[in-house]
DNA sequence: CAAACTGTACAGTTACCTAT
DNA sequence: ATAGGTAACTGTACAGTTTG
């Protein structure tokens, strides 16, 4: 299968991409945010080709793509516009470096942080109203596990359609046509979030980037990614629960 | 030997603060 | 009001050690 839809990297206008990569050094800037966030899907290319040649199992695929996305990072602070080399060129090495690299010092440790335990971890801290006893939250628990459901099946959708992740989970058990309604409904409504929030879900769930990869891409604290998480869950929630007052019938 | 305990590392959360 | 930083905190998983 040739590059799929929805990873395929978004071209710009060669004088618009000129101008971020001119702003790219000013701090905080959104320039470098963008080229990161355009050129992500290169490196997820980047990354899932050196998994394919992977020598044995024990390190997954979020691993790679976490060490792919570090070496981006790197090759978008570097990168010399101004040399004329495409810098699709110049990032495949760097990132091909940055992933081989650190996979010669990886840690068992760090192996033992796995993407099943990321996609758990994801999943239940959707579900952060599970243990409440009062009624009034019922409703809003629904809608968390529904979004942890539906948040777990695009995660799935990725892999379905994402040839170079050969082992990627496929067929899931749950892909009822409302969930699959939900599932579309939730990326609309992620598509409305204000962008710093949409940022967060996406890299979060999408990417499959932690907190600290996030921070970084973005040029903000750890801490306030937990807060802008918090925040775009709040008001999935919130849509969900409207949603739902119109339809019972999830 | 296996269960229980303890220490450590890490990801994520939260309270409180400052800057705009 | 909003965005963001910082540091202390919580929860979890694992490794190593102790104890019966």
């Amino acid at each position: 299968m040739s590059q799929s839809k929805a990873y395929a990297w978004q071209k710009l206008d060669p004088s618009e991409e000129a101008g971020l990569w001119a702003k790219r050094a000013q701090t905080g800037s959104k320039a470098r945010c963008r080229l990161a966030e355009l050129y992500l899907p290169f490196a997820r290319m980047v990354a899932a080709k050196l998994y394919g040649k992977r020598p044995n199992d024990e390190i997954e695929f979020g691993d790679y793509m976490q060490l792919a996305s570090v070496g981006l990072l790197d090759a978008i602070d570097r990168f010399d516009a101004s040399q004329g080399t495409a810098f699709t060129t110049y990032a495949h090495y760097r990132i091909q470096g940055s992933v081989l690299n650190e996979l010669e010092h990886y840690t068992e440790r760090q192996k033992q942080h796995g993407l099943q335990r990321r996609i758990k971890e994801r999943i239940k801290s959707m579900d952060n109203t599970a243990m409440s006893t009062d009624p009034d939250k019922v409703f809003e628990r629904l809608a968390a596990v529904a979004i942890g459901m539906a948040i777990g099946m695009m995660l799935e959708d990725e892999g379905l359609c994402l040839n170079e992740e050969p082992d990627a989970v496929i067929a899931p058990a749950y892909t009822s046509l409302e969930l699959r309604q939900l599932s579309r409904q939730l990326s609309e409504m992620i598509e409305c979030l204000p962008e710093r929030h949409a940022q967060v879900i996406r890299y979060h769930y999408l990417q499959q980037l932690d907190f600290s990869e996030i921070a970084k891409l973005l040029g903000i604290s750890k801490g306030r990614i937990s807060q802008l998480h918090q925040a775009a869950l709040a008001k999935l929630r919130s849509e969900i629960a409207q949603l739902n007052q119109g339809n019972l019938a999830w």
